[in-house]
DNA sequence: AGCGTTGCCGCAACCGTTTTCCGCTGCTAG
DNA sequence: CTAGCAGCGGAAAACGGTTGCGGCAACGCT
């Protein structure tokens, strides 16, 4: 380390020789300059460790450097934790954001009115927003998306969309998971989750069309709460009734674990009597017993896709949802 | 809304017929100023729908706006996707966050050599960090918090720490998990856990004292890493052994579950043959089979907690680590 | 009436960048 | 030999607030 700390921009251009404007104008890679010292000056601050003020810079470009990431929990209103798999997905958006200079302010919704998205927006304190999950609001999402380009959503494709979505293909998840079970023997399946949001919407599709293409009888739905008591309560009832399936496809892997759960209370076993599969490879996926076979999202990719396509929208591009293709984890609770 | 949108300090002065010096007082609440100006002032800003902007007093007043959130992941290097438990605790510091109106900047840190903290702070990006766990990085936590002030960490509270924690009283957890395991009737007890972690070690020591005062033999301590197949193997394992136990505490609810996981394989059954108890009380706790005896840690308080050391800190202030009362929270892994 | 005090507010510098505008080289073409 | 042109880089004005300093009116006091 050469010499003391450097901590502005005109500082630098003293110890250069050279006026701030083209200290600014080496750094940024903007506007003529000879490469000569453009590389002089580089070096310099590499040597004294000298990084431009973010906030200055944001201040002067009018930009914030953050992106809004909001979780909506419109379904969910008595959840008070988090859902694994959203936690685990804005794990890979911080990282990717970061990687690009942007700071993230993550919000937690309970949407009470059809406001609580353009407040966000409105409060001017970041440039983007990342919206982690449709939930139940997709009129919320669809009027701000029609006037407010900076945004995209993590969800379903849906062709009524007036946002931009990065989803994994629910139809093909749910046709997946019914063409495994379909082939380990099952005959009678059941899915379970709420087929109003839009994501377990498709999953159903998914697993009615390929259950009618097999000539099996459709599948009964059940609409479990995501969460907690309620949905076991709700299957327990339904497994000990008569009709009890011998396949059950999960919207997610948390409904899938409470299955599992009441299987055990009532004595029937996985994977003998019973298969299940989940959606969605949470981290306890592998965990459960017996570990769960379950519809993978790669939710790195996912989000590499989300910020990708944010920054194009906030450049001013257009840019069409994309859908990601599931994949099936074999586990121990189906049988191979 | 009367009149136009106004979006900076000056057009709302002009507007008010006061300098930009005036309405900047008025609105920050310093500086000597005529009650009854402030509050015109105030009205008209607030009519106006007229924030001043976050950036431009940062620039001006030397701070970011943000602080930083790390998550060091030591004893999972190889872990990919994030603890459920730090996710959590995640959302609650958020929340705590964005209320005083501080950003989150986000880094998930797989610390590869000692300079991993401080190339956070010196970025200049930060004015507080708080850390999500000690993992097996005390000694750069310790190194760092002598000199740097605005800082606080989730983790066990130890005399010899030179950095402010916040935790629950994880030696009080584990007796707590140990007194109800004994009250339960076991006799043979094992504690699964890297003790090495501080908080693992404090909540073995909590156990091993009540087992002394009960008179029964010392725990075998079983030093599982936190995650995935290893833990599995390791466990299935020493199950398989003649000195099978009949009582097992887990150091976290992930380990738990892999307990239970190994068990069923093994075909002894829960709570009957042995009983378990987690730690954490993690959002999924409630749906393993059985659902799992747990001691919880309070992380919406926990939180809460945290935030307050950490702006008392950035304030000048001096503080001292906090510890709050884990519960115990009976399900259906233990007789009752 | 004269003077010091006090409370309120305007003036202007400043935070650290980016960016526009313009002037200065040195080279080429007429 | 000179006009023109590219290519660089300097000067200074922003960006939108905060804050020290000082002016000025009103007030109390002798």
């Amino acid at each position: 380390m050469a010499g003391d700390k450097v901590n502005s921009l005109v500082e630098l251009a003293r110890l250069a020789g050279v006026s701030p404007g083209t200290v600014s104008r080496a750094l940024s890679g903007t506007g003529m300059i000879a490469q000569s010292t453009r590389e002089r000056i580089k070096a310099l601050a590499l040597e004294h460790g000298f990084r431009p003020n973010p906030l200055a810079r944001n201040l002067r470009t009018k930009k914030t450097g953050a992106i809004g990431v909001v979780l909506p929990l419109g379904h969910e209103a008595t959840q008070h934790v988090s859902d694994p798999f959203f936690m685990t997905l804005l794990g890979y958006l911080a990282d990717e954001l970061t990687e690009r200079g942007y700071d993230m302010l993550l919000s937690r919704v309970i949407p009470r009115n059809d406001e609580w998205l353009a407040d966000i927006i409105d409060s001017g304190r970041v440039e983007g927003v990342l919206v982690i999950g449709q939930s139940n609001q997709v009129h919320v999402l669809d009027e701000v998306g029609a006037r407010y380009k900076p945004m995209v959503v993590w969800g379903a494709a849906m062709a009524a969309n007036a946002h931009c979505t990065v989803g994994s293909d629910n139809v093909r998840g749910g046709a997946i998971a019914a063409e495994h079970l379909v082939n380990n023997g099952c005959r009678s399946i059941s899915f379970l989750g709420d087929a109003t949001a839009p994501e377990f919407g498709q999953r159903l599709e998914g697993v009615q069309a390929t259950l009618a293409a097999a000539g099996l009888p459709a599948a009964t739905a059940l609409p479990v709460h995501l969460t907690a008591e309620v949905a076991h309560g709700v299957i327990l009832d339904y497994l000990s009734g008569q009709t009890a399936p011998d396949g059950i496809i999960a919207a997610s892997d948390i409904i899938a674990m409470s299955a599992l759960r009441a299987l055990a209370e009532t004595g029937m076993a996985v994977p003998d009597q019973v298969q299940v599969v989940g959606y969605d490879d949470i981290f306890v996926a592998e965990h459960t017993a017996p570990p769960l076979t379950t519809i993978r999202q790669n939710l790195q990719l996912g989000a590499q896709l989300m910020v990708d396509a944010l920054f194009k929208r906030m450049a001013g591009e257009v840019t069409s949802s994309k859908t990601m293709l599931p994949e099936l984890i074999i586990r121990k609770s189906t049988r191979n």
